[in-house]
DNA sequence: ATGTTC
């Protein structure tokens, strides 16, 4: 049951009002539905509440329909702050800071790569580095890695990894700007040193799937996209460096709580005026993890292109294996949007929530202007994914954002209770979905029914006009770690 | 998510 103070908007929305805690200096927003709203946490509707306290939030303190708890901001959270009055915090942005997915296409068919799918996902599994603390094929130097904080997605592209024609469908270019290499601690450089191109563990993965139903053919066609077509998607982040790195800042914010003498209703929202120094080095110390993390995801998807020319005989550009796009659902950015009329800097924190631009917005690249920017949405291992397209009313209703994938239901405590005596990867492959994975428990931690349906979720934002659904995708072999 | 409890 849903807290009475709560009101209904629409079959999309629902408002915290602004009396819902004291505090509170605008309303909240979460987007569900009546079936979504069974699952939605107290704690979750708290911690929107909570966001809402924060000095300089401007309209509202939102969640998407995949929110669940998270640390201090909920998962699913959209926050933008005013860059006089508003504050930035790593709690907005969370520990995978830039955790991200991209999806690569093929020429190829799904009829092509069914019988041959068992040694395809194997070759994969032995090129890709993944599971807790995996270290990659690559050691950088301390010298490499502040270029590597830098330049990003670039940087893999000049040390051969990959095309420099991919870059301009990475979300941002593959690089923010304003990293700075000076304010990452030699614990971060230590734990970065030898991560850069692995998958980690828990939700992340590799996944090959195949286009299973086209909802708007126009732009599945200015895409690239049609049914059968084989795809691959990397779900992952800047492991144990963006870890570190939020680590780090929390400690200065935490201080900063106290010498600005700002009141917080949870200290896990830990935060710094936009404009004060700690805030800044956050901002910049962030974009180094966030440029990690696009190199990481270029990285893995250069190798993911090398196995699938070993494993066919032919080139990458033989198999159509270009880029369709790579998104961040875990940043914090300073974007231009329109408040009360006038166009007005802010700085977005979105936490497990994606960026979705309009047809014809200025930081889209050419081959998406006129369509605008593809949204990613990982769903669970066993069900789908979704190719969504950014839409006007998510400029003008969530600051330009969307959901990012399935959110759990089940604790991973309870899901490793609840897989006992299974064996999960059987139960995939009677369901013609090849598994691997590194860690042993990581399979039941991420079985199907830990996660909501990602179909219920993209429905909502679809419904809700703040993206619209293009293509749903089908996973055929999976990689996790 | 995470050298899965510095």
């Amino acid at each position: 049951m849903l807290p009475e103070k709560l009101k209904r908007i629409d079959d999309t929305k629902i408002e915290v009002p602004a009396d819902y805690k004291p505090g509170m200096r605008v309303k909240g927003i979460i987007y569900v539905d009546e079936i979504l709203e069974k699952d939605l946490e107290s704690h979750s509707i708290d911690q929107v509440a909570n966001v809402a306290t924060l000095p300089g939030i401007v309209n509202a303190s939102m969640a998407m329909p995949d929110v669940h708890t998270g640390y201090g901001f909920a998962i699913g959270g959209v926050a933008a702050f005013d860059l006089d009055e508003g504050i930035v915090s790593p709690g907005g942005v969370g520990y995978d800071i830039n955790c991200g997915v991209r999806l690569l296409m093929t020429n190829l068919k799904k009829i092509d790569i069914v019988p041959k799918l068992k040694d395809l996902v194997s070759v994969l599994y032995n090129e890709i580095p993944s599971g807790v603390g995996s270290k990659g094929k690559i050691r950088l130097t301390p010298d490499s890695e502040r270029r590597l904080m830098l330049n990003g997605a670039r940087w893999a592209v000049e040390e051969g990894y990959g095309e420099m024609s991919d870059l301009e469908r990475i979300e941002s270019g593959g690089c923010i700007d304003g990293a700075d290499p000076d304010l990452i601690s030699k614990k971060a450089y230590e734990r970065g040193r030898a991560q850069q191109g692995t998958l980690g563990s828990g939700n992340h993965f590799l996944e090959i799937q195949y286009v299973d139903e086209i909802y708007d053919e126009k732009s599945a066609n200015a895409i690239g996209l049609f049914e059968g077509q084989v795809t691959v998607m990397i779900h992952t982040g800047s492991r144990g460096f963006g870890h570190q790195v939020c680590t780090d800042f929390l400690e200065v914010m935490e201080r900063a709580v106290s010498k600005y003498k700002i009141e917080l209703p949870d200290r896990e929202l830990a935060c710094a005026p936009y404009k004060s120094p700690e805030a800044q080095d956050y901002l910049a110390a962030m974009r180094a993890a966030a440029n990690y993390a696009w190199a990481n995801r270029q990285c893995i998807m250069h190798w993911t292109r090398e196995a699938f020319m070993e494993f066919f005989g032919t080139s990458p550009r033989e198999l159509g294996m270009s880029l369709v796009y790579d998104v961040a659902h875990n940043i914090a950015k300073v974007e231009e949007h329109i408040v009360n009329g006038r166009k007005k800097k802010l700085v977005v924190h979105r936490k497990g929530a994606t960026r979705a631009f309009p047809p014809g917005h200025p930081d889209l690249p050419d081959a998406y202007k006129q369509t605008g920017q593809p949204v990613l949405i990982p769903g669970d291992m066993g069900r789908a994914s979704f190719v969504l397209i950014g839409t006007e009313k998510a400029m003008n209703e969530t600051f330009g954002s969307t959901c990012h994938g399935a959110g759990r239901v089940m604790s991973r405590h309870q899901a490793i209770r609840k897989a006992r005596g299974r064996a999960i990867w059987r139960e995939m492959e009677d369901r013609g979905i090849i598994v691997r994975s590194a860690g042993r428990e990581t399979l039941a931690e991420e079985m199907s029914e830990a996660y909501k349906d990602v179909s219920d979720v993209v429905d909502v934002v679809h419904r809700a006009g703040i993206s619209k659904r293009v293509a749903r995708l089908r996973p055929m072999g999976v990689i996790k770690g």
